[in-house]
DNA sequence: TCAAAAGTGTTCTTATTACACCCATGG
DNA sequence: CCATGGGTGTAATAAGAACACTTTTGA
């Protein structure tokens, strides 16, 4: 086979970070390993591209089978492609992640997995392949994405408390908030619907419920409004 | 040829945008393509990566032959992976940005280009391919590093002026600063070596010289500091 | 002596931080 | 009636914005 062909014998995928939320704490989805390589691993759900597939679509179809979840944020982060980072040949792999609302949907582990699981963000272990890099510029992104955009409310619930959007956003940035100046400070910016509705069944004083208000915080940004924690 | 070999029917390139700051006026370096798809438009440099080259390799190799330059800033930015987007069948492109001191070299058309030239970043033309969406993509990453990372210097020479750092910013961030607020907040970092030294031969009050102190500032980042201008 | 850019402080306004007690509910 | 988390305001500090004149040089 000619040199030039060369160029032809690398293979790409996608690899994609799927977080979410619950329990106060941020979550990842990962699938063990059914098949060589690292079999028995856990690692990132991924899948190589196919020839006639754009590269947003690979990844949301990897969340799709692994979730059956559609029209879910997703964003791609970085492009991993060491000579050796795949011990079966080039496979250069276009990391993104998603943010899901954990509570939505049943795991279907797909072909390549044996099972999902969401592991606690401090409590993932070794991954396969270069996966720990992978999970990590992701997470980096996150960090980055959550004080800049109003992605959190991705990863909750429809209706929220300020609670609990305060606790995302402690855990997504590893560290704590004051609870009067996050109120504050998020409530004026004017993004939230006040629902006028309580949570009930809770052992104490039950808090208001919230939702986020895109379609303001849209005609906002095409006015020029930049979201910023 | 079976189906599954299809996903090696591929390639992968990366194409660099190249910045450069002279004249007041942000600058890419774009080549006029010698050959076809595209041939006689301008276009960024790129090139398909090697069998067994790393992907920053392969920007920084392209840097390179085009300049001559080594050990320059790079920035892997955003993979570009539409179906259609090149017209000889499927090529990823990786997009990485770098940032040179323009007046350190001369220009050295690789066989790829007939002619390379620097644009002002506001004539650039139409592009081949879908080069147009990739600068957008690193001018947008550059103007966001430029505010939390240190990365402007690259772009001017080792001794600058006050006013020379703030004309940089300002083509950078496409907006108008203030003098005095931009000193004052710049020397307030102390990351700024006062050199002593003066302009010569100018037809006003000469200005004085600094350099930016890359040793203090990586052992300020190692205690936790953060950049942000 | 003129033109051109360098250099320099203060005031006002706005954003950020720190901080402690009472309230509503279920068990 | 107790435990649990919900909800609220103010004062102090720090950061950002606005703004105009004098200085030094070469021509």
């Amino acid at each position: 086979m000619g040199e030039s062909n060369n160029f032809f014998k690398s293979a790409f995928s996608v690899d994609n970070v799927i977080f979410g939320f619950d329990d106060g704490d941020l979550k990842v989805l990962l699938i063990k390993r059914g098949t060589a390589p690292f079999k028995g691993k856990w690692a990132l759900p991924g899948d190589l591209v196919y020839p006639n597939e754009d590269l947003d679509n690979a990844a949301a179809r990897v969340l799709l089978e692994l979730t059956g979840l559609k029209n879910v944020y997703l964003e791609q982060v970085h492009t991993f492609g060491a000579v050796d980072r795949h011990p079966l040949g080039r496979v250069i792999t276009i990391a993104y992640y998603s943010l899901v609302k954990i509570a939505n949907f049943e795991l279907t582990p797909s072909s390549w997995a044996s099972k999902a699981k969401w592991h606690s963000i401090s409590e993932v272990g070794d991954l396969g392949f270069d996966h720990n890099e992978i999970l990590n510029a992701c997470f980096n992104r996150l960090k980055q994405r959550v004080k800049s955009r109003p992605v959190g409310f991705e990863l909750l619930p429809k209706k929220f408390t300020l609670t609990e959007l305060q606790h995302l956003y402690e855990a997504v940035l590893e560290i704590e908030l004051d609870k009067r100046n996050f109120r504050k400070k998020i409530l004026s910016m004017n993004l939230l619907k006040d629902l006028n509705e309580t949570q009930e069944n809770v052992a104490h004083r039950p808090a208001r419920l919230y939702s986020f208000d895109k379609v303001k915080y849209e005609r906002l940004v095409a006015e020029g409004y930049n979201f910023a924690l």
